[in-house]
DNA sequence: ACCTGAACACCGTTCAAGT
DNA sequence: ACCTGAACACCGTTCAAGT
C-alpha cells in the first residue's frame, strides 16, 4: 500500500530515468489518456514516454487491454463513496449518476470498459455499494444481484456511446445522420417515428440519465427472477 | 435499388477481377467479418480480397468506421419482422430478442454500433417497430421514445460484452477474473457481494436478457418523464 | 529478473500520378 | 471519375541478447 518504488536519492540532473513498475506505467497512461485520448495509450507512446522501449512494458503489463482495465480501475478510485443522506432511491441515483460522470469524461475507456470489465477492488466497492442500497430498499436478493449488472451496464454503456467524439470526428457526424434520418422518415412508412421524432431525440442528456436510472430501478424493483 | 453493378458479360477467364462498388466492398467486409472477426475488417484486408490497394476503397466508404456501420446495416437486414402472435410485450421481447441474438452472432459489431449507431432503413423499421408495440401497450408517447432508446441500448450492450470473447482470448480471462474477485470477496468488508456471490453470477444468457428485457419494459411503463 | 534493440507482421489515410 | 503505387506515420507483440 504505502511502498514506494522510487529510489529516494535526489540527484539534480537530469529526471534520471525513474524505475520501471506497474505503477508508473499506469500514471503514465492516465496522463496520456487526459491529453491526448485512449486511442493513444498505446504500448509504444507509453514506452516513449517512459523513455524505454515497448518491449520491457509487456513484464508488467500482460498487453493493451489489460492496460486499459488498469486505468480504469485507477480512475474508479476517484468516485466518492455513497452519500449520506436521501432516501435509497435517491443516494442509489447518485452513486450511479457519480460513477457514470466519470466515464463521461473518458468515453473510449467506458466502451473498453463493456468488453474487460475491471475487477479491481474500486470495482467491487462499488458494487458492494449498490447492493447494499437495493437491500435497503427491499429488493429481493436475487433480483437486486441481477439487477445491479443491468445499472452498471447501462452507466458503462451510456458513457461508451459518447466514445468518438473524442476519439474519431466521425462518430458525431453518425449520430447526426440518425437524427436526420428519423426526422426525414416518411410518416406513411413510419407513422410512429414520424409522431414521436421529437421526443426521440429530446431531452437534455442529464434528464435522460436521470429517468433512465429511475426506470432501471423502478423495473429491477418489480421484475422478479425465474425459478 | 435493382441496379446491378456487374458487368454482365461472361468472360470465361479467371474470375475477371469485377468492378468496385460500396455494395460489393460491404459484400467483402462481410465475408472477412464472418470468417475471421471485425478485427480482420481492415481497408488493407479488405482490399486485398478485391484484388487492389487500399486507396481505391476510399471512393466507396469514408473511413472504417462507416464501412463497420455499413456492415451492421446490412446484418440488419437479417432480423426478421415483429412476430404476429402474443400480447405486446412478448412480441416486443421477441423483437429484441432477435436483434440481440443477431448480435450476438457478431460481438465486436455491436461494441462498435454503440459509438456509430446505424441509420440505415433496417434500423429505422426496427424502431417503428418498438415504437408501435410501446404504442399498442399504451405507453406514453415521451416514455415510449425514451424506452426504445433504452432497449436499443441494452440489446446493443449485452452483445457488445461479448465482444473479444471472439477478438482477443484475454477479455474471457478478464471476466473470469471479475468472477474469482467475487467469490474471494472477504464477508467483513463485502457482505452483500459475499451473500449475493451465486446470484451474481448464476443465470444462463439467456435468462438474464429475458429478465433484463422484462424489468426495462415494466420501468419504462411506470416511470414518466419529466417536465 | 529485468531491460532492450530489432524485427515481424500488420494498421489508416493521403497524395500525386495515371487512365 | 475512378483507380493506383507509394509513402507517411503509426500499431501490438515476440525474441534473442544483454545486464
Amino acid at each position: 500500500m504505502t511502498a514506494r518504488p522510487d529510489t529516494p536519492r535526489s540527484r539534480r540532473e537530469r529526471p534520471a530515468k525513474p524505475a520501471l513498475s506497474r505503477e508508473g506505467i499506469v500514471a503514465a497512461a492516465l496522463g496520456v489518456l487526459r491529453a491526448e485520448g485512449l486511442r493513444k495509450v498505446t504500448m509504444r507512446r507509453l514506452a516513449q514516454e517512459l523513455d524505454t522501449g515497448p518491449a520491457s512494458l509487456y513484464v508488467y503489463v500482460r498487453n493493451t487491454d489489460e492496460l486499459h482495465a488498469a486505468v480504469l480501475d485507477e480512475l474508479l478510485g476517484t468516485v466518492g463513496p455513497a452519500p449520506a443522506e436521501g432516501s435509497w432511491r435517491e443516494r442509489l441515483e447518485q452513486v450511479l449518476t457519480a460513477y457514470t460522470e466519470m466515464l463521461l469524461a473518458h468515453p473510449s475507456l467506458a466502451r473498453s470498459a463493456l468488453t474487460a470489465r475491471p475487477s479491481g477492488p474500486h470495482y467491487l466497492n462499488l458494487i458492494e455499494t449498490l447492493l447494499a442500497l437495493l437491500d435497503e430498499g427491499g429488493v429481493p436478493r436475487a433480483q437486486a444481484a441481477w439487477g445491479v449488472d443491468l445499472l452498471l451496464q447501462h452507466a458503462t454503456a451510456m458513457a461508451a456511446e459518447h466514445a468518438g467524439q473524442d476519439d474519431s470526428p466521425t462518430a458525431q457526424q453518425e449520430w447526426d445522420a440518425l437524427g436526420a434520418a428519423l426526422r426525414d422518415t416518411s410518416g406513411t412508412t413510419h407513422p410512429h417515428i414520424r409522431a414521436s421524432a421529437g421526443e426521440l431525440l429530446a431531452g437534455a442528456h442529464e434528464a435522460r440519465l436521470s429517468w433512465a436510472l429511475q426506470a432501471l430501478i423502478n423495473g429491477i424493483e418489480r421484475t422478479a427472477v425465474p425459478g
